[in-house]
DNA sequence: AATCAATTTCAAAGCGCTTTGGATGGGCGG
DNA sequence: CCGCCCATCCAAAGCGCTTTGAAATTGATT
């Protein structure tokens, strides 16, 4: 069923027809509701790429994959982010679109996204510092917002993030308060630009307590499991172990707690544990009392909110681009405690 | 840059430009040459929706994102399957699409997909047993390919799934061979048809061995952590409790790993652990030595696998549905090991 | 009854591509 | 030198929608 067999039986011409499934004013209630009934019973729908050429828009927002080049990794929050970014897109009649290429020249796909006029705007995941593919987005012209931050970046762009710093910072003075002296940081990759701002916020709160930085207590890679275990289990045969980690995501804390336990030590009594925790759906922090002492800031909300944000910006093509920080909440579990006394 | 202009420029007619770029034989080679340069020079490509709308392919694959409907929760295995299909898929100049809707109404997306024609073929995916999605799409005459199966549907369909029967039969005879006896299974959700098919080949394997069921030792619900600890927990405080336990998922399994130690047991050789491993790349079983003995099979691999078939089949429209059948490994690592002698 | 404005409807153009059904011209055999 | 065939190119239609500009209808006003 297309439009022009639906005004033909309606006895309509092609225009009315779409006027009146668009709601514009120009049609009778009537026959808006003649119209309405009619499309209802065909299930008509307006063919998106027919809609699409017509109005020049595609309604479509583009990704790419985020995809860590080292291990090929599928950034684990993908799952969540997406789902709740969806959400607010499908309400808006925006599907959305993903891509993903061998070589990982992510300028080129958007290059081509643009050419092609595949997609009306993209999401930028994973940016690193001074991540270049934002003047590129820019110069090419094609509308973007940014998950997370770029430090570095001088021209403005639109955004969402976490407010990684303060949120390591008030952690870290947590487990300071908590008398910890000798607290490791594992935290992701060093060029990821929340990674940065984590180990900022690491680094403000020991400064802040007087406490010298020690590099032997700081790690960084990609967040897998066997990461948090290998660093852990090093960091534990040190010398003068630490008594406390911060770790960056739940994934790599459960490779520390494996190493811990491995180690023949508890959890949050004699090594303290405050993890930054997505709220990922499939990988909940414990049931009532959270597991790990963790940063929370729930990705799939983030998804929802980065997507009303671009909606927004795609409808006021002019305004200046929104930037929203979102706050992680300090929820505390079972995996801290008071620094062990040295005997 | 548009058709139009670059036909233009180069003095041309639309219809000559267009079958040089899609190697057409009826122009000169001169001429085709001429027109790729002009073409790569200002970097044109074809604008998707018209190239859609006029030879009425959308040279697009629909997805509903897998949700859980009881608690919301994406599929963890999303991530990567879809990193495997999306490489496949834009070798063949197709592009993925996700849709999610608040009330999961998935036959109405469907048919949706199918009046907007947004879409020329989507994946079902998390098939349950007789899941009636599979008719709803023949009806409807969507193009499709199932991840997984759906027992009790007669039609034929088109599928990639792994060999669950067999995996879990293997893996529940290799536990029984180290002398297991009391195997728990702890399964996915009853409606799931991997959770069936799982479940049959651990009672295939215990029936062989002339070991009864014991329901007591068998459990299913969502694959998180907290449920493999719920259960780990409940089965290992049972009067009689299991020497090994059979796990649908890795995520699980660390819940079921937590629990063991909680317990002050080993895991290995107090309780031996099976996994099912979808070798998520950001969930690795351990790095050289498996951490979990487990069947192995990559979500990821499967997907390359499925968007292939998938493409096939759109291509040849009338052969018979295409049926793959993947066989998981079963690497043992240091989670099972005999079983430990009554005292 | 005639006029005018507002309401309602419509025909046709246009979005950027593919594809059908010629048109054009050069090379060849007769 | 003529006619035919093949290689090469092109004009125009069509995909299904929106939107412009104009026409038809209605109702209120003189």
């Amino acid at each position: 069923m297309n439009l022009k067999s639906l005004a033909e039986e309606l006895g309509l011409s092609q225009t009315t027809v779409s006027r009146a499934l668009n709601g514009y004013p120009e049609v009778s209630e009537a026959t808006r509701q003649r119209v309405e009934e009619a499309a209802r019973r065909h299930n008509y729908r307006p063919n998106s790429r027919a809609k699409g050429l017509a109005t020049g828009r595609a309604m479509v927002i583009g990704q790419v994959i985020p995809t860590s080049v080292q291990h090929e990794m599928v950034n684990p929050i993908f799952g969540d982010f997406v789902a709740g970014a969806s959400m607010t897109f499908s309400r808006y009649g925006y599907d959305m679109m993903f891509t993903r290429v061998p070589d990982a020249d992510e300028s080129a796909i958007y290059r081509e996204y643009r050419a092609r006029g595949a997609v009306d705007a993209v999401i930028l995941q994973g940016p690193l510092v001074n991540d270049q593919r934002i003047p590129l987005l820019n110069e090419i012209g094609l509308p973007f917002i940014v998950h997370g931050r770029s430090t570095g970046i001088a021209e403005p762009y639109a955004f969402v993030d976490v407010n990684n710093t303060r949120a390591f910072q008030h952690a870290t003075q947590f487990l300071i308060d908590l008398g910890h002296r000798r607290i490791a940081l594992i935290n992701g990759l060093e060029g990821m630009d929340f990674a940065q701002r984590r180990r900022a916020g690491y680094e403000a709160a020991l400064a802040a307590a007087g406490i010298p930085l020690d590099p032997a207590l700081m790690r960084s890679d990609e967040m897998t499991e066997h990461f948090g275990y290998r660093e852990t289990r090093a960091l534990l045969a040190q010398d003068n172990p630490p008594t406390a980690i911060m770790a960056a995501s739940m994934i790599a804390a459960l490779g520390i707690r494996r190493a811990i336990e491995e180690a023949g030590l508890t959890l949050g009594r004699d090594v303290s544990v405050i993890t930054h925790d997505d709220d990922l759906s499939y990988l909940k922090n414990g049931q009532d009392v959270p597991i790990f002492t963790a940063t929370r800031s729930s990705v799939r909300k983030a998804g929802e909110i980065l997507a009303q944000c671009l909606v927004d910006s795609i409808n006021a093509p002019d305004a200046p681009p929104q930037q929203r920080m979102l706050e992680a909440d300090l929820l505390v579990g079972r995996s801290t405690g008071p620094a062990p006394q040295r005997t």
